[in-house]
RNA sequence: GGCCCCAUCGUCUAGCCCGGCCUAGGACACCAGGUUUUCAUCCUGGCGACAGGGGUUCGAAUCCCCUUGGGGUCACCA
């Protein structure tokens, strides 16, 4: 059995697709699980859109969410080079070899007769292909035109017949080699462009298998032939169900973020991105939702990778992300939000580490509330706000005023609670006594609770209010509370 | 439009390859209760699908065909 080599084969046009990520991931699994090789290989011979930035983000992302390549651009490997545009000298050897043994054609039309017989055909109703115009130019034709200057493109010559291969997800997949245009492998400037140079560069690296998006599918037959004419043997490949957007579509920027990097700045966790896109497309057994990378790798297997594309739920990605975020040490997690509340000017690093222990006990107050990182920040921001302008959230005030006796109450209340406090009270103590003094009042908790609530925090729900209290500290409580009773009866609840 | 791919709850899926154990399982979302000082978490329950039609078979979500629907792709992009 020969060593399974997988491949992840970016263009670095732009960041890290979601999808992208996804393929990398089962490739990668797939590698893993029969100890064979990743190979990471970048496809940059689009000049134009090319750029190193795009590169290094896409390697970061890969590394982030725990993908490691055994060769690559960077750490480089047996076959090297891994950028494809490094690798011009090997495609000019296989275009030269096709081009001398017929299986290829120097083709002169320009792009504007291109474009003219694509409109021809189209307004027709013909399928748009090529003509085949310079398929029979004879070897003294294509020299005195080079002569004279002319730059050919190379095309492939597609031969008769039906071309079948070997497909994991769905089988074998078949398409009659008619239906296949007679398609440019080097442009004119003499860069050659995908389907050619994915060819060369699988078979030079020994890919055994293909795992790549579904869109890729139509390019598969081109390819086929392509390791046909040169003489190799085609690998095995597996094309995966396209991610969808609620529209239904290929996942595009319309419908939501489409960038791996999106993502991770919306604060969800790694493992939990890691996670949901297994889900894309695969299933542990279909009962377990939360599972490792480890388990991902013990278990993967390309022929259960769904047929159908699926739909991005945004809705279970986040309800996950909550799972993930509820797993993490309440330390852990400070950690990982700490630059999300820096971002959102809260508060400094630096501040945050001083106030250690304080921020630990604002971050175990959330966690079983916020579903990426960065929820905190507004929902902790009354923290750092002004005793006296306090935002009211609509919902925190609707719930105070619901409460007839609220004002009475808490006025009341903001007395007891000043003694309170003097007398050096604990949390545990304030609590149990406020509990008592309502129970006493012949009230019930909310009458307290909701005017108190929104004078301390402005929000509709929260932790638990003595635990605010502590972090707010007495005074600062205290100030909070006479500015809602003002607040609270004045009629839009702004501050004075 | 041609070609190709696909088709189980609104969504992600299990089951399909090797028909019976499926009165189709899980999860998200949604709805209703419970817990709670609020929100959230958590717990309980509910809603909800084999696209349609033909076959094959004692028996089909599972096999075959057709229809319908959806998607992908038709560049000197990848």
């Amino acid at each position: 059995m020969k060593t399974v080599r997988v491949r992840f084969a970016p263009s670095p046009t732009g960041r890290l697709h979601i999808g992208g990520a996804r393929t990398a991931l089962f490739n990668w699994a797939y590698a893993r699980r029969l100890g064979g090789k990743f190979i990471l290989r970048i496809e940059d011979t689009d000049l134009e859109r090319s750029k190193l930035e795009h590169e290094r983000a896409i390697l970061e992302g890969l590394s982030l969410l725990g993908l490691d390549w055994d060769e690559g651009p960077d750490v480089g490997g047996p076959f090297a080079p891994y950028r494809q545009t490094e690798r011009l000298e090997r495609h000019r050897a296989y275009a030269a070899k096709l081009l001398d043994t017929g299986a290829a054609y120097a083709c002169f039309c320009s792009s504007e007769r291109l474009e003219a017989l694509r409109e021809g055909q189209s307004a027709r109703k013909e399928k748009p292909a090529y003509d085949r115009k310079c398929a029979s130019l004879t070897a003294e034709e294509v020299a005195a035109r080079r002569g004279a200057g002319e730059k050919p493109v190379v095309r492939f010559r597609v031969p008769e017949g039906t071309t079948r291969f070997i497909d994991h997800v769905r089988d074998e997949v078949a398409f009659e080699n008619k239906e296949v245009d007679d398609w440019i492998m080097v442009r004119a400037d003499g860069m050659p462009i995908y389907n050619f140079v994915v060819v060369c560069d699988d078979i030079d690296m020994g890919i055994t298998h293909v795992f790549r998006g579904e869109e890729h599918l139509v390019n598969t037959p081109k390819q086929v032939l392509l390791y046909e004419a040169l003489g190799a043997t085609a690998p095995e490949f597996g094309h995966l169900p396209l991610m969808l957007g609620t529209d239904g579509k290929k996942l595009s920027k319309r419908t939501g973020d489409t960038a791996l990097q999106d993502y991770l700045e919306r604060g969800y966790p790694k493992a939990a991105i890691v996670n949901f896109l297994c889900l894309q497309g695969w299933a542990l057994n279909g009962t377990t939702e939360i599972f490792s990378i480890e388990e991902l790798v013990a278990n993967f297997d390309i022929k259960d990778v769904t047929k159908a594309g699926a739909i991005f739920d945004i809705d279970k990605f986040q309800w996950m992300s909550g799972e993930y975020i509820r797993k993490y040490s309440v330390d852990e997690l400070a950690d990982l939000c700490t630059p999300y509340i820096v971002r959102a000017g809260l508060a400094s690093e630096a501040q945050l580490a001083e106030r250690r222990s304080w921020y630990l006990e604002v971050v175990r107050g959330e966690q079983e509330r916020i579903r990426t990182f960065a929820e905190l920040p507004a929902r902790i921001a009354f923290l750092f706000a002004e005793d006296g302008a306090v935002p009211y959230e609509a919902e925190a005030l609707k719930n105070a005023r619901k409460q007839a006796a609220g004002l009475a109450t808490l006025a009341d209340y903001r007395t007891w609670l000043a003694e309170a406090l003097a007398q050096g009270k604990s949390t545990a103590e304030l609590r149990d006594a406020t509990k008592a003094w309502v129970t006493a009042r012949g009230i019930k908790m909310p009458v307290l609770f909701q005017p108190l609530r929104c004078s301390l925090t402005g929000q509709p729900g929260g932790p638990d209010l003595f635990d605010l209290i502590r972090l707010l500290g007495g005074d600062h409580a205290l100030a909070r509370i006479d500015a809602g009773l003002q607040r609270l009866s004045a009629p839009d609840g702004s501050p004075t």
